[in-house]
DNA sequence: CCTGTATGTAAAGGGAACTTGACAATCATC
DNA sequence: GATGATTGTCAAGTTCCCTTTACATACAGG
């Protein structure tokens, strides 16, 4: 699953520990997110979402069941 | 975190297990997401909202970080 | 070159999400 | 009272999310 949470975070002027601390996260989890090393808990994600006053689907990218591949 | 998944799904007029098949989980899963012991994953949370055509946000009720409470 | 800033990443640990398997309880029908 | 359908729940195990600590890299500016 893909997201834009680097592109927003950007936008923002925020470096990865205040946007961390913003929403309560440690830096590493920041970049794990941001590098698609796995995905938030839905918990985070909206948090993220709130954040940047998006929703869910306008940050991150579902790739559909897809038949049974990830 | 509440949700709207049990009210959804018998709708649908579907039971916990049909439902945990088409979203491709086990009938524990379901039942424990709706009986509000865990909240699902972000991927799930996906599936879930894909399956009823709806946002995560329709069916998943986040209540905001709240100043530091839960 | 040295210092500070920003990011990537790895190890080790805790807790949350999800699994299979099994058993109990309720309710409807026969 | 026995049977089937539905749901709740417990136990044990695996994998994923997230943490703290730490080190490495790159890229400024002085």
């Amino acid at each position: 699953m893909e997201n834009h949470v680097e592109k927003l975070r950007k936008e923002r002027g925020l470096n990865q520990e205040d946007f961390a601390r913003a929403i309560r996260v440690s830096r590493q989890t920041v970049s794990s997110i941001e590098n698609g090393k796995y995905n938030p808990s839905l918990e985070l994600a909206f948090a993220i979402a709130d954040f940047f006053g998006k929703t869910i689907e306008e940050i991150f990218i579902y790739k559909g069941g897809g038949e049974d591949g990830k």
